[in-house]
DNA sequence: AATATACATTTGTACATACAATAGATGTTT
DNA sequence: AAACATCTATTGTATGTACAAATGTATATT
């Protein structure tokens, strides 16, 4: 009973993990963990604008990240900066630096080239049908 | 240029991590960390059956877990419990106690009742379709 | 203005994790 | 049988994570 809906959500959990696993070891290769990977990204997201430790927090995959410990290492990598929001002293203005930027280049090409075999797997009509699917899932 | 790849598996790392995330906090409560679970389950189904360290390790979900350490945990507790392989002194036995058969009843509800809302959100037919298209995926 | 409340981030600390190094047992080769 | 390689589990250690408490700032209430 629900056996096929537990099926399914262990392919989900197990496909899920196993794709951020991957991704952990080839960016460590960099000595770049993916909680600082993703809010690397997330502040070249933010195009040029500073935003705060909690703008980044509400954007993480993983919310119970210490934000301000990660923003620490990558700011000893002189990939991001830091400083006091001028309107607001209680938030800090996060950003990317040129250096981040290009590291950050090496990365996504990295990353990229572990996805390719993957790509072509599904027609993009599947994987409009499975991103919708587990869409309507967690509805 | 493959968005739509991109997103789909989005989806799925999101999904994956946000029930694996939701499941430790409903099993916080009792004291079990989500490895822990993982492993106390995989010693039930075994079935009686004393299996090696090595064993649990190959049945994981995330396989870089550190199974010496979290059975340390569970044999604090009373659930689970050690003894030198008679036929192989390098390996070890592990078994689930009743104590542990016992707690992981409960653990067993407490998920179940988390999955409850989710498990009529898709028909059967979509579930199969949903399994097949992430197992195409990684084939 | 003084006090209280809410907000944003940092820090302390206990715990978990990753991975290499180690130890001990078994298997293989000569 | 001795020497070497392989297998299995544990441990050491550095690093990361979770969560509560603390710090400092802004806003609201009296």
């Amino acid at each position: 009973m629900n056996k096929k809906y537990y099926e399914t959500i262990f392919q989900i959990i197990r496909t899920g993990h196993w794709i951020t696993d991957q991704v952990s070891k080839e960016l460590k290769e960099f000595g770049i963990t993916e909680p600082q990977f993703n809010v690397l990204r997330i502040l070249r997201g933010a195009k040029g604008k500073p935003i705060s430790v909690s703008d980044v927090l509400e954007r993480m995959v993983q919310r119970n990240s210490n934000i301000t410990r990660i923003v620490d290492k990558l700011l000893i990598k002189g990939f991001a900066e830091r400083k006091e929001c001028p309107t607001n002293r209680r938030k800090m203005d996060l950003t990317i630096t040129e250096a981040g930027l290009k590291k950050l280049k090496e990365l996504d090409e990295r990353v990229e080239a572990f996805h390719q075999p993957f790509i072509g797997k599904l027609s993009p009509s599947e994987l409009e049908t499975l991103k919708k699917l587990i869409i309507k899932l967690k509805s």
